[in-house]
DNA sequence: ATTTACTTACGAAGATATTCGTAGATCAAT
DNA sequence: ATTGATCTACGAATATCTTCGTAAGTAAAT
């Protein structure tokens, strides 16, 4: 059985999943309009990869009124590990480590931020010593 | 322009290139070799795979001699960046911290790890300090 | 010189992802 | 009731990725 957890959204979907992500639940149009901003694409075709992807289990549908209204079917924290492990696992010789630091090494953090960073560390530690 | 460094290797791609960064040159048939430890495929699509990615500049070729000899053309490091910075893009809502923490939370990393990641933190805040 | 075992080049089929035009339904405003 | 705006459904074109068969070249072994 090949469900939506375990497949993988191609970029444009990963887009869509974003929006709805953030807004919760959108039309086909709502979604269009945000994509806009960055993309330039029809109107049809975001209709089509949104029906595309609730085929594939990625969006609930609620189709009792006349514009249907969509909802991420799959989490954003669930998606991310999946990609994340795949990225680990094909472009970073399995190291998790080594893409967090990667990561953290280009990107300008606030010391919040890090700090942040070194209290999850030491919930980790603290977590394995159990 | 499009040079090799801002395009986006495919999956496939990435897996010949995971090859070339770690044996440095190989050829077709190396390749090949290693790549069918894991996979099931036929010689001349490695090789048809390996001289796309060569027309894109994603490999360099040594064709003095009969059996050609190919080296990346793109850096691991630029590679895992590029990658990284769309996933954060994307997925992480533009948080690069966020995806440390779901890297960090879901994989048993070792104390060794998470202390070279502390000393890697206080390396970017004494950096950034000036 | 012929055979054998490789190699590259080429083209095309198959699979998947992306795009969009057109038709028909629905509904509000005229 | 007709028009106009907006929606979904559908099918098909286009683009991209992946796969592999076949031909032709090269070199070593017989």
């Amino acid at each position: 059985m090949s469900t939506a957890k375990n497949s993988k959204p191609t970029e444009s979907e990963l887009e869509i999943l974003g929006i709805l992500w953030e807004k919760g639940a959108a039309t086909v149009r709502d979604v269009h309009d945000e994509l806009s901003k960055s993309k330039d694409a029809g109107y049809t075709t975001t209709l089509k990869l949104m029906q595309i992807m609730h085929e594939k289990g990625y969006l609930n549908r609620d189709a009792s009124s006349k514009t249907h209204v969509y909802t991420a079917a799959i989490s954003q924290e669930s998606t991310q590990q999946q990609l994340l492990n795949k990225m680990i696992d094909t472009v970073f010789n399995g190291s998790a480590s080594q893409l967090v630091m990667q990561a953290l090494g280009h990107h300008t953090s606030s010391k919040e931020e890090l700090d942040k960073i070194r209290q999850y560390l030491n919930d980790i530690e603290d977590q394995q010593k159990r």
